[in-house]
DNA sequence: TAAGTAGTGGCCCCTAACGC
DNA sequence: GCGTTAGGGGCCACTACTTA
C-alpha cells in the first residue's frame, strides 16, 4: 500500500466502464500499449485476471464485477477532493458541460440558456442532448454533467435540486370504479389512461 | 477468404530519482 | 554535476477473432 499508485484506480475504473483497452486509452489520452501494461499491473495487485478475451472483446471477471462500483466511487470521491480548491471564473474558464434533458425541456431552455451562456461565460460550451438516448446509469459515467427531468431514484452520491414542480391530475368519467377506492399511484396504474403534458415547464 | 478491429509483447526513448 | 537505474509511455509488428 505503501507505494501503490492511485492512477492504477482510475485505469482500472475506465476498463471496467468500458471494457477495452482501446477505449480507455481514448479516454484518458494515453496509448493501448500504456493501459495494456497498467492493466498487467492491476492484475498482479488484484492477483485476477479482471479482463479476459472473448473474441475480439474483454470481459470482467466475476472479481471485477464485484470491485467495479468500489473503484468507480472511490475515483469520484477522489476526483471530488482534488477539485475541492479549484474555483470557477466563468469569464475566463474553458470547459464544455453537457446536459441532458427532455424534449421539452430543451426545448424550452434552448435560446434562453444559450444567450445567457454566451453573455457571462463567453468560453464554456454547452451542449443538450435529450435523456432518451441514455440508460438509467447515465449519471454514473462521466458523458452527462447535469440532468434536468422528472425526479426518479436515483443514488445517495448524486446531488439534487428542484428548479420546478408541477401538479398532476387525473380525469375519469362518472362512475368509474377508481372513484369508489383508493387513489394511490400503485392503484391509479393498474387502469389504461392516457398521459398529457401542457405548459410544462414554465 | 480477405479485410478490419482489438489485444499483446518486445523494443526503444525519455525522465526522474538516486548515489557518488 | 554526472552516471546509473527504474519506470512510464510510444511505436511497431504480430496474433486472434469477427464480419462481409
Amino acid at each position: 500500500m505503501n507505494n501503490f499508485d492511485f492512477n492504477l484506480l482510475v485505469v482500472l475504473n475506465a476498463l471496467l466502464e468500458d471494457c477495452s483497452v482501446n477505449l480507455a486509452a481514448r479516454k484518458l489520452n494515453v496509448t493501448a500499449p500504456a493501459i495494456r501494461k497498467l492493466l498487467n499491473k492491476i492484475r498482479a495487485l488484484f492477483n485476477d485476471p479482471i479482463l479476459v478475451r472473448s473474441g475480439t472483446k474483454l470481459i470482467p471477471t466475476p472479481k471485477a464485477i464485484a470491485l467495479k462500483e468500489d473503484v468507480r466511487q472511490l475515483v469520484n470521491r477522489i476526483e471530488s477532493m482534488l477539485n475541492t480548491n479549484m474555483t470557477f471564473e466563468p469569464h475566463t474558464t474553458i470547459v464544455s458541460f453537457t446536459i441532458a434533458a427532455n424534449a421539452t425541456i430543451v426545448f424550452t431552455l434552448n435560446a434562453l440558456l444559450f444567450c445567457e451562456v454566451q453573455r457571462s461565460a463567453p468560453n464554456v460550451f454547452i451542449n443538450l442532448v435529450h435523456d432518451s438516448d441514455y440508460d438509467d446509469d447515465f449519471l454514473r459515467s462521466n458523458d452527462i454533467d447535469l440532468y434536468i427531468g422528472e425526479m426518479c431514484d436515483l443514488n445517495p452520491e448524486i446531488t439534487i435540486r428542484i428548479i420546478h414542480s408541477a401538479k398532476c391530475y387525473f380525469m375519469c368519467r362518472c362512475g368509474h370504479p377508481i372513484l369508489a377506492s383508493d387513489k394511490s399511484m400503485d392503484n391509479l396504474l393498474k387502469y389504461h389512461f392516457m398521459q398529457t403534458k401542457e405548459k410544462y415547464p414554465k
